[in-house]
RNA sequence: GCCCCCUUCGUCUAAUGGUUAGGACGUCAGGUUUUCAACCUGAAAACAGGAGUUCAAUUCUCCUAGGGGGUACCA
């Protein structure tokens, strides 16, 4: 086995790539990146019945959405199933397995007896000494392990501590199905020898078949990789994962308008820690991580924290960076694609200008979008609630009175916007508050936005003009 | 049922055999302010319960309770 550190990333191809599975992914890749080592991929389809195609597209865009990059080609187990079986075999020969020919059936009575009579429900062993002779015609076996049932199973874990398993506990599981394909445990234990994994990050539900492929590397004379078990991930109530709070696909996150780098640093506080530090980059994260400081307990996901992570580095983008991922985040929007075909080149180059005053205000890309909706927005503009109270007839009059004042100004800029506002409050007398309000509702629908005079000079003359006029003769045809 | 793991503010967590048990998010109250955010200041807020070890336990041990995971020809 090599001296470098090799870790890998093993999902299962069932559905998309969730937040457990995205901060065990990150974790892996911390750790060989923190270690100078390398991360694999290793894709683990051997249930061909579950595995879809649909869900290895959707793990591997969430991982480089996440800009979480494996190291050489993802491996697919199922290619290795030859291999897979060949290590079966050997088993067999040795002894150390044996051919089962119990049908589902069987199994099934077996498990309700062993419950009824308040046993353990595993395999009884039935084949595991029976002659072969006897076995039933025309049913293709299985190939069981033949598990130490004596003594004990002992893992040491850079989590978890050490962990003892009493192997009377642990049945004779199934590493080959009767269709000769094989199963998890003996891909897992063969995969993670031949790829020389020397680091197994996952979650600790795991961690009961870290003690079956501990006796299985044992049988074989290999040598056991070194595990650390990460708690879970709970939904907000503490109960497990559920679509409703949390347990959906990185690409849910990406379409509610968080940042990788948002939920890559959340997600690396859940769970591991560094003396007090939050907000940390890609690099201190590389340079801090390490297995010893992952806690043992579960941890609840928190949209809130998420949200404040995500605003802070909303506010810390470059304004370019935070249009173009607006621009691939739209489509995935509902309505993207109407909303998509309202901005057009003008409408992004405004959205660019307006964006230290959006990215500010914003916890989510989506919010953001919605904040600067007044950009792209059609004359006259629909006031909502809060707009339309400030447009009453004082705000109107304000308005009609401001107005010659704004066609005055020249050249449109911020500074001499902000110049002629405040000297119109000044002299009539105004405090700023009861001239922005209004002109703010009269240029954005809405009662609260950018700043104002960052709003009058991205929207420009002739549109900033036209939606004051709007609202300032709409009072005095009512 | 059986096996395994866990338990510090609402949440994520730090620290320690002797501390005013720290930070962050959230909450609340002020400040700042053209709105909303951001920002600043302050406040409330935790060692699950019970035994034991000890001069001393949040920290070590045990028990209880609660939570979680596993118990497949799933991974």
């Amino acid at each position: 086995m090599s001296e470098k550190v090799i870790t890998r990333f093993a999902p299962s191809p069932t559905g998309y790539l969730h937040i457990g599975g995205a901060r065990t992914a990150l974790f892996n890749w911390l750790y060989a990146r923190a270690k100078g080592g390398k991360v694999l991929l290793r894709i683990e389809d051997t249930d061909q019945a579950r595995s879809t195609k649909g869900a290895i597209l959707a793990i591997l865009d969430g991982l480089r959405w996440l800009d979480l990059e494996w190291d050489g080609e993802p491996l697919y187990q199922m290619t290795r199933a030859e291999r897979h079986r060949e290590v079966a075999e050997q088993l067999l020969a040795e002894g150390k397995a044996y051919s089962c020919y119990a049908s589902p059936e069987e199994l099934a009575a077996m498990r309700e007896r062993a419950r009824a009579e308040g046993r353990a429900p595993g395999y009884d062993g039935t084949w595991r000494d029976r002659d072969h002779r006897e076995a039933p015609p025309g049913i293709a076996p299985t190939i069981r392990f033949k598990a130490p049932r004596e003594g004990e199973t002992v893992i040491k874990d850079r989590v978890q501590g050490r962990v003892v398993f009493a192997n009377k506990d642990l049945d004779d599981l199934v590493i080959l199905r009767s269709d000769g394909t094989p199963t998890y445990n003996l891909s897992v234990v063969v995969d993670d020898h031949d790829m020389d994994i020397t680091h197994v990050i996952r979650g600790d539900d795991h961690l009961t078949n870290a003690a079956r492929q501990t006796q299985i590397f044992k049988a074989l004379g290999w040598q056991t990789p070194i595990y650390a078990h990460v708690p879970l991930i709970h939904g907000p109530d503490g109960a497990k994962l559920s679509k409703r709070h949390g347990a959906l696909g990185v690409e849910a996150y990406r379409a509610m308008g968080y940042l990788p780098a948002a939920l890559r640093n959340y997600l690396v506080r859940l769970g591991w820690s560094h003396g007090d530090a939050e907000i940390m980059s890609t690099d201190e994260m590389i340079q801090w991580f390490d297995l010893d400081a992952i806690g043992r307990s579960a941890a609840r996901f928190d949209f809130a924290k998420l949200e404040n992570l995500n605003g802070h580095y909303l506010r810390v983008t470059p304004d370019i960076e935070i249009v173009q991922r607006l621009k691939a985040l739209v489509p995935e929007l509902p309505d993207g694609v109407a909303l998509g075909e309202r901005i057009d080149a003008d409408g992004w180059q405004k959205l660019e200008r307006a964006m230290p005053g959006l990215k500010e205000r914003a916890k989510t890309l989506v919010e953001l979008l919605d904040s600067a909706s007044f950009l792209f927005a059609k004359r006259p503009l629909t006031m909502d609630e809060q707009a339309a109270k400030l447009l009453d007839a004082a705000g109107r009059e304000m308005l009609a009175a401001l107005l010659p004042r704004l066609e005055d100004v020249s050249p449109w800029t911020l500074e001499a916007l902000e110049a002629s506002v405040r000297s119109f409050a000044d002299e009539t007398g105004r405090k700023l508050g009861k001239a922005a309000q209004p002109l703010r509702a009269a240029l954005t629908g809405r009662s609260a936005s950018p700043g104002i005079f960052e709003v009058l000079e991205v929207l420009g003359r002739d549109e900033s003009l036209a939606r004051i006029r709007d609202q300032a003769h709409a009072g005095n045809s009512a």
